[in-house]
DNA sequence: AAAAGAGTTGACCGGTCAGTCAAGCCGTGC
DNA sequence: GCACGGCTTGACTGACCGGTCAACTCTTTT
């Protein structure tokens, strides 16, 4: 990949903080120019619309966080270790969000897909996608799980999509709630769900 | 309770119907006042602003919408049976949304709540407010379900928090998906999800 | 019939919105 | 030393934002 330019990376990774933090319709393009240090003009050299921005720092977001995924995901680590290991490092990443802006993030593809889900369909296509990019692992997961016995539930795809769904609950329900207790009970409610056998330390 | 003028009640509907169609950023008071077929000036003789509207919109909804929920959780219906139920009730729902708006609009306290939870406060505790009433009607339902002995879980709080992440989390994801197909498998996972022993039709 | 108050009207406000643009800057290739 | 193209600048546009207001009408009370 070719390197980008650092004007271009500082808007996508601002753009990225400010609205994950409030929303998509409460941070305008001024906001994100004036807290980027750099100018309007500037910006839509880089971006045709304020939305295309949104998905491009989606993509970018993905990109630099797939190698922590990865390393969470081995298939190396024991399923059940793998499913410990990502609820740490979200609540720990809420934690630091919560900690940082003053309040409780939730899932940033969630907030604003929901948000625009029914006005901008480009933003509301790569939330979409990258939800169903994050459900891949899930589904090996529980696959692996079930192949070694460690779990009671049967179907993968169908234990992933709930999986899912339930996770992302959490985080809006975290988001709203604007509590991080929430969270703290995930690892066991989603042990509970696919009906661990061993829980893993 | 005493009744209310016309122009108030309008403004209420047709200010949560937009808004929960489209989202609370894209939708201006002009736009309300316009679909409403009312002045501005009578806007904010009724709402000290856009927030309140929204506030008020939402304890009328719940209002208008208790005397489903309260038949639909009648003690006098099998605990498996009222799950059954409401599940219907929320895919008719989302259904007939859909039909109307062209799109999936998932649940109104999520989507806005999660929109606005960290820049209006008045909002923000509403939606957290109207979610936990809705989770009361789960707890009973659980709690009687495990005197009946049909469910295998054990715990009917935690059961009825984690019930209400999962509803929601999968209605987040049919708005995101704008695909009903999310909720068709939502009973059986539900009832997966609580141990239901027996599937009441 | 007068007075009062609730509800209505639409013009108006200052500010902000996403987006435009012509002009200029500056490193590279010739 | 000059021409080129990627990048930057900041003033500018016109629409639209949430919210205000003084004047008006209509209904109810006395």
């Amino acid at each position: 990949m070719k390197k980008m330019s650092e004007t271009k990376e500082k808007l996508l990774q601002v753009g990225f903080d400010l609205i994950w933090d409030s929303s998509y319709g409460s941070v305008s393009v001024d906001d994100i120019c004036k807290r980027a240090g750099i100018n309007k003009g500037s910006f839509y050299h880089f971006f045709p619309s304020k939305a295309d921005l949104v998905v491009e720092a989606y993509d970018a977001y993905w990109q630099q966080k797939r190698p922590d995924m990865d390393r969470i995901f081995s298939p190396q680590v024991p399923p059940l270790q793998r499913i410990h290991n990502l609820c740490q490092a979200i609540y720990a990443d809420q934690h630091e969000k919560a900690e940082k802006y003053g309040h409780v993030c939730g899932c940033p593809f969630a907030s604003v897909g929901s948000e625009v889900a029914t006005v901008d369909e480009k933003i509301r296509a790569k939330s979409e996608q990258l939800m169903s990019w994050k459900r891949k692992y899930f589904e090996s997961t529980i696959a692996d799980a079930i192949r070694e016995g460690s779990v009671t539930v049967k179907d993968p795809v169908v234990a992933a999509r709930t999986l899912e769904s339930l996770l992302l609950g959490m985080l809006v329900e975290a988001r709203v709630q604007n509590d991080l207790k929430v969270l703290e009970t995930m690892e066991s409610t989603i042990m509970d769900f696919i009906g661990a056998k061993t829980v893993g330390v």
